[in-house]
DNA sequence: GTCTATATGCGGATAGAC
DNA sequence: GTCTATCCGCATATAGAC
């Protein structure tokens, strides 16, 4: 009695599942929900566009999951810091979020998602999102007003120096370069790094 | 001898971009490049879809043109408030910069553009954009790093709260009013009066 | 668990009339 | 100066095989 080999690599659904999801934060990040295409998330993924589609229903749902994910990360990071320790709790705190960067796409995600505010569903979550990293902030932190806003402020600064791929132009446009080191006030260094390893790969 | 009167209402070219270019602010602003469609902008403005891409030849053109408007726009303001005297300058600016939402879109486009990194041609000229702004912050209006930081992080979290339509929900819940409270040190009402204004307009 | 083939609808752009 | 008609390509989603 023979058996057949499986001729294409299977995999358990879970870890395929996931495998699909970095690759389509990755891919929304770069192009938003309505610039990215299910046949993209796929090919990054290494599978069929139809089953990207087969296994969560649709884009939106897709999208839905991804920006999920992107805000779990975030706030579970957060409450690692917090656990760590209440001693210089916004610096740390801030250098959690330049740090995950490491995770591509995150950051591009959550932008993109915070400027999808007029759709129905995708809005409603992020205008949710948002609020439950104010509300971290507010309850878990206990950040004041000001101390929020500005933590805030950076963030969303952050996001859009990423957003820009300002670091792209570092060595080439000083001007670049200084507006970064001025929006960064520290860990430049991992944005840069992140941009290198990002085009290294493009190649 | 008998006249035909013109059966459509004709415009000059130049008025008529001009409506054309403020409802396709409006649009892009709502939906982003990717999001939105020439047919959108074309009833928007009240002529036929070819009737645009015909003016402004491609769907990327006629984005690049609202993007450049909306940067004038901003710089024109801010040049203005700095003609009018240099004391307390920042706070000047910052109203100002809230005040845009007056001109419904300007904010969501700078967003959605400074999302576009990975475009090379929008991308492109939303960094150089954004460095413009950075450049007058720095050159004209005099701030050092950290003024510049924080000012221009507050505007990017002006813009995601604008993004995310938060406006919408500071009557219904109060979680988001305050968010709101908290991220707009003040002229809170302009975005409010704003918000309300477009809901009825929808209607 | 994953693919190929394909239906279907929509969006950008062109041609050409008035 | 502005429209109608239309082409073509692409993206999501479905059907069904292996």
């Amino acid at each position: 009695m023979t058996f057949a080999a499986p001729p294409i690599p299977r995999m358990k659904a879970e870890d395929r599942r996931e495998l699909v999801l970095a690759a389509a934060t990755q891919v929304f990040g770069d192009f938003g929900y309505w610039g990215a295409t299910t046949d993209q998330v796929a090919r990054a993924a290494g599978v069929s566009q139809p089953y990207v589609v087969r296994m969560f229903g649709t884009k939106e749902a897709l999208f839905l999951e991804v920006l999920q994910r992107a805000l779990d990360h975030l706030l579970g990071e957060f409450r690692r810091v917090l656990a760590a320790g209440r001693e210089e709790l916004g610096p740390r705190l801030g250098r959690a979020y330049i740090e995950l960067v490491g995770d591509r796409g995150i950051h591009l995600v959550l932008m993109h998602a915070f400027g999808m505010g007029s759709d129905p569903v995708i809005g409603a979550r992020a205008r949710q999102g948002f609020l439950e990293v104010y509300e971290f902030l507010r309850d878990e932190a206990g950040f004041g007003p000001e101390q929020a806003q500005s933590f805030l402020a950076s963030g969303m600064l952050i996001n859009t120096m990423v957003g820009l791929r300002m670091s792209d132009e570092f060595e080439s446009n000083p001007m670049a370069a200084e507006c970064l080191i001025v929006a960064l006030p520290e860990k430049l260094d991992i944005v840069l790094d992140l941009g290198k390893a990002q085009r290294a790969e493009a190649r």
